[in-house]
DNA sequence: GTGAAAGCGCTAACAG
DNA sequence: CTGTTAGCGCTTTCAC
C-alpha cells in the first residue's frame, strides 16, 4: 500500500480512501491511485483492515452435519447471500455434537467474525448463553429457540404438519402414521402439532402408538417400518418429518413388498434434491431453504450495523409440493387397481410408459 | 492481553509465550498467566496474531457447486481435516462459472490464506495461472491438471472407468452405452479410456455414437434416455460417469416401461449417499472422498510448512460398489424373468418382499 | 527465562 | 480534498 501510495504520488490514506470509496476524492487523484494499483497489482489485506476497522467481513456458519441435504441448501444459499453482501463465509460442521459447537464458535470469536449464524444441534445446546456473553451478532437458524427470545428464522413448522395432514386428510386418509425428529428439538414438536391438532380438527385421531420418534436419518426410516406396520397394520399414509426419512419408509416400505402410493401413501418435509429422483418421486413439505438463508444473513446485518441483538423471530411459510408418492387410500382407489397387496410379486402401474419397438 | 499480563504481572511477550508455547516458560511463571487468562477469560485475537505472524490459521475451498452431493462431500471431509490441524474453512460457491473461480480466488489471497484448495470448474479455468503468479500454497482436487504439473490430489479415473467395463463384461454385456461428463474436464476423458480400452482388450468394442457427453447432472441423465435408447435399441446396460446422471438415466428408463437391471443395467461414479436411498441400489465406483480430502490438506499443509510449491500428483485408488441396479443381460437370465419388455403395464419383482397378513 | 520495543498493513481521527 | 499521526492486538527480534 506504501508502494502504491509512493507511485501515485499521494498519501496511503489517500489510497486508503480510494479503495473503500470512504471519503471523496479528486478524480484525477483516483486515476492515479487506481493507475498504480494496477501497476504492481495491489490487493489490499483484509487482516490488517480487519483488525484496524473490526470487520473483517466475514461471518460463520455452524451446522449440526455438512453433506447432509437438508443443511446443505442452507450452506449453499447462506455463501450465497454473503458473498452478495461482500462477506466471506467459514464453515463448522458440529457433528451432532452439543460440545463441538462450543469449540467451533469460540473459534469464530477468535476470528472476530462479524457475525454467526448457526443450526443447532439440539434445543439443549449451550451456545447460545455462550454467544450472549458477548456483543458477536448472531442468528438462529431452522432451529429455533423455545425457552428464551433470540434472532431467530424459521419456517413455519406448525404449517408444515398442518398441509401434510391437510393433504392426506383431503386424499381421504383416516388411519395414519408419524415419524418425528429427536423430540428435543422444538421444531419437531411444532411440525406434530400443526400435524395433530390439524386431523383432530377434522374428526381424526392419531394414535401415541402412531406416533414414532426418530433421527432425521435415512437408515432410520427404513428400520421403523416393520414396527410402524405392526403397531397398526391397517394404516394407509405415513408422514415423516423430513425427506431423509420419507425416503427412507419408502424404501422400507418396497423391500416390504408394499406399493407406494398404491398401498401406503408416504410424505415428507423438506423438498432435497432427492425427492424428484426416486420413482415414485416424493410429495413433501417445503422448506423455504433460500428464502430463510436470506432472511438470516439480512438480519444477521442488521444486528451488525444497528450494534445491538435484534431479538426478531422471522418465520418463513412453506407450501407442498404434490408429487406421485400420495394417493387416495387404497379403498378410494379406482377399480384398476385392485391388485393383492399380500402377493410376493407385485404389478406396478409404470407412469408414462411407453411403447417401444427394438 | 495487556490486561492478563498486568494481572498475572508479567510482560505481554511472556504471555504470547504462554499462549503459543513458542518459548520455554517458567512452570510458576505460566501458571499464573493461565489463571488470569481464565479469570478474565481472554482469548487471543487471530486476526492480529496472523497480521503479525503472517498466517492466520485459515484455508480457503473453492467448488464448482455447493448441495450438489459429490461436492459436498468433499466439503464435509476437507473440514475435518482441516479442523484436525487448527485451520478454519472459508468456503467458495463458483457456481459452475469459471469467472467466479477468480473472484473468490482474490478474495481468499486478500484474506492471506494458508493456502487454497479447489475444484476447478473447468480445464480451461485461469485460476491457475492466478495463483502461480502468488506465493499461496494451493492444491487442485478432483479435477486435475492435464496440460501443466501442479500439486494435485484426483482419483484414479482411468481405474475408474475400467472397474465398471471389467463389471459388466464380467456379467455378460457386450451391448453397452456410456454417459460421460464435460470433455474439456479432463477426468471425464480418463474415465472413458479407461471404459473404452477395457471394452477393446475384451474384443468388445463401443461406437461413437454410444458415446454420450452430457453434464453431470440429474435431470440430464432423465432426458438423455431417448436419445440413448434410439441410437442403441438393443443395449443393455449404461455407464454413467457420476451417479446423479446414473439416477436420471435409471428414472428415464423407468418412465420409459423399462426395468432396471432386468431390462438394462446401470451403474454410476462417486457413491453418493443417494446411491443406498434408490430402489434398486444403484451399483457404482466409489469417489474416495475422504481420502482425497485427507491427501489435498496434507498436500497444503506440506506445501505451507516447506514454504514452496510440490508439484506431486496424488492418485487415489478407487473400488466398486455392486449392488441392484447391475444383472447379466436378459438373454443370459434365468427362465424365471421372462416378461416383456414391451407392455404398458409391467411385473417387477420387488425383491426381499414379504408375506403380511392385516 | 523474561522484558522492551519495533512493526505486521491498514484505518480513522485530526489538522490543514 | 489531502497528509500526518496514532494505534488495532499481536509476535518477534534483541537485549538482559
Amino acid at each position: 500500500m506504501k508502494d502504491v501510495a509512493t507511485i501515485a504520488g499521494v498519501s496511503v490514506s489517500t489510497v486508503s480512501r480510494v479503495i473503500n470509496n470512504t471519503l471523496p476524492v479528486d478524480a484525477r487523484t483516483r486515476e492515479l491511485v487506481e493507475r498504480a494499483i494496477r501497476k504492481v497489482s495491489y490487493r489490499p489485506n483484509l487482516l490488517a483492515s480487519g483488525l484496524r476497522s473490526k470487520s473483517g467481513n466475514l461471518i460463520g456458519l455452524a451446522v449440526p452435519e455438512i453433506a447432509h441435504q437438508s443443511f446443505d441448501n442452507f450452506i449453499k444459499h447462506t455463501e450465497e447471500f454473503a458473498r452478495a453482501n461482500k462477506y466471506g463465509l467459514i464453515l463448522g460442521d458440529i457433528h451432532n455434537d452439543p460440545d463441538g459447537e462450543a469449540d467451533f464458535i469460540d473459534q469464530l470469536i477468535r476470528r472476530n467474525v462479524d457475525g454467526i449464524i448457526f443450526i443447532r444441534v439440539s434445543d439443549e445446546s449451550r451456545a447460545l448463553e455462550m454467544l450472549n456473553r458477548t456483543t458477536i451478532p448472531y442468528v438462529v437458524l431452522d432451529r429455533g429457540v423455545s425457552t428464551a427470545t433470540a434472532p431467530t428464522v424459521v419456517m413455519d413448522n406448525y404449517q408444515a404438519g398442518r398441509l401434510a395432514a391437510e393433504h392426506l386428510i383431503a386424499l381421504g386418509h383416516r388411519n395414519v402414521a408419524c415419524v418425528t425428529g429427536p423430540l428435543n428439538v422444538s421444531l419437531c414438536r411444532d411440525r406434530l402439532d400443526g400435524f395433530t391438532q390439524t386431523l383432530s380438527a377434522a374428526g381424526l385421531r392419531i394414535l401415541r402408538s402412531d406416533i414414532h420418534e426418530s433421527d432425521f436419518q435415512f437408515d432410520s426410516g427404513v428400520e421403523l417400518v416393520p414396527g410402524i406396520l405392526e403397531r397398526n397394520p391397517s394404516l394407509t399414509a405415513v408422514w415423516a418429518q423430513n425427506d431423509l426419512m420419507a425416503i427412507g419408509i419408502m424404501a422400507g416400505l418396497r423391500d416390504h413388498g408394499l406399493d407406494v402410493p398404491g398401498d401406503v401413501s408416504v410424505l415428507g418435509v423438506d423438498d432435497i434434491s432427492a425427492c424428484r429422483m426416486l420413482r415414485p418421486q416424493l410429495t413433501t413439505v417445503k422448506q423455504p431453504f433460500r428464502e430463510m438463508s436470506r432472511a438470516a444473513v439480512d438480519l444477521l446485518l442488521r444486528e451488525s450495523a444497528l450494534g445491538e441483538r435484534i431479538s426478531e423471530k422471522i418465520v418463513i411459510p412453506t407450501e407442498l409440493v404434490i408429487r406421485q408418492s400420495t394417493a387416495p387410500p387404497r379403498d378410494l382407489q379406482g377399480a384398476c387397481e385392485q391388485g393383492s397387496r399380500f402377493s410376493e410379486t407385485r404389478h406396478i402401474v409404470v407412469e408414462h410408459a411407453v411403447e417401444r419397438s427394438r
